[in-house]
DNA sequence: GGGGGAGTGTCGGAGGAGCGACACTTCTTC
DNA sequence: GAAGAAGTGTCGCTCCTCCGACACTCCCCC
């Protein structure tokens, strides 16, 4: 139970923190200029930090930014997300904490967006904030359908559905350690292993040293489907 | 696993189809009044059903509606939505279909809002653009704390943390069928009432026909957290 | 090239929860 | 007031997953 928050945490992420929620095109940003105020930051260095009070969002530009939760001493990376990703909008616009730190993992260049001066601004460009309201209400769908998706399935068919998934984004030989799939799912290594080892036995899969390379996706879509156990 | 589906909406509703998602005033009804067409239904008549086109939302000005969804000829309520209550925007806003059907407990006098209609308005509103705009990311959040704050915990922490709920809401003593409360949190009607015998044996509640009664919540809060059981 | 850390493969035990089955109680309705 | 529907209380079985333990393999780096 002890690191099981983080656990779901990073499952969570998988929904919420997807690098498909771009609310804001270069021309909204362009449009918000006067308030932007542009910030670099070096690797390892922070935007923000869990716990503190929300009072700006971020959209970053390049680079690479890390979210996190720390537990007892050791962090938990819930998200990677890259170039036009906005981060702390939730947080800030709820008036609480961030749920989670970001770091920088390379140099970062980024617009920090600080909320008494967005929102004023925001009233003024209704294209924009209903832009952003639609993209943020998709999010919430697509939360919903995603749960819904996986929800109380098999650790079997959630492997597989996050294999399908994967490949897609990023080919078909993916550099996964069977541990940070159990991390992403938040189940155990030893049952992602016996999933794993299921999908290569029908010749879904072949794996490899931190490696998996999916080999015949249509199989990999009926188990996430739970139709084959 | 043949309605495990729905279970799941029904657990989802009570994180999504929270009644306290209300984005709009009566001030900003009243700002809509020329786009928003005054309807009203009939006791068990629809407002619209599952899997249609989501062309239009509703805002709930008097009387209840039950969102459900069909599973083997069965219907499933998956919440119950009162006055001031926002249904159908998600699915609108992300131009897909309605994700359940919405049927009129009593006499429903509504508002509907046309997709092609409320977006144009939405967008020379920009205040009141925001506002739905921090509602709708208010819920976001909302949710994201619920879904980590019960995921993966027992059905007893789940069923104590329900009860407190409910309790804060309505009053101690509660009008839920054990199996209500199985459909509500997407478990078993008698893993439900193994946690409620628990619970009552632990004195945190007193059972009857049909009803439940709350007598210390402090309990009910340790049990929830998952610090007992 | 050898040691240590990280990753994989496997077993067995324990526990939570789903599910079917069945007896019993309480309410509703005619 | 009797029949039937709805709700509750319990068993026993099975499945899935977690968890600890241990052997083994692969990679990196001194």
């Amino acid at each position: 139970m002890k690191t099981a928050q983080d656990q779901h945490l990073a499952w969570l992420a998988r929904s919420f923190g997807r690098p498909d929620y771009l609310p804001l095109t270069p021309a909204d940003i362009e449009t918000l200029q006067n308030v932007a105020e542009p910030i670099s930051r070096f690797t390892g260095s922070h935007l923000f930090k869990e716990g503190e009070p929300a009072i700006a969002a971020y959209v970053i530009r390049s680079g690479e930014v890390d979210l996190f939760r720390m537990h007892s001493g050791r962090r938990r990376v819930v998200a990677r997300v890259g170039p036009g990703s906005v981060i702390g909008d939730i947080a800030m616009f709820g008036e609480g904490t961030y749920m989670s730190s970001a770091q920088a993992v390379n140099q970062v260049k980024a617009f920090r967006f600080d909320r008494d001066v967005l929102i004023p601004e925001l009233a003024k460009h209704p294209a924009l904030c209903l832009r952003w309201l639609v993209s943020a209400l998709r999010q919430l769908q697509n939360t919903q359908r995603r749960i819904v998706h996986l929800m109380h399935k098999t650790v079997l068919a959630q492997v597989a559905d996050l294999l399908v998934e994967e490949a897609a984004k990023s080919g078909p030989d993916l550099e996964l350690s069977q541990a940070a799939i159990a991390t992403l799912l938040g189940s155990s290594r030893q049952t992602v292993n016996e999933a794993v080892r299921t999908l290569r036995d029908m010749g879904a899969i072949n794996t490899g040293y931190r490696m998996i390379s999916v080999v015949d996706p249509e199989k990999l879509n009926e188990v996430a489907a739970g139709h084959v156990g």
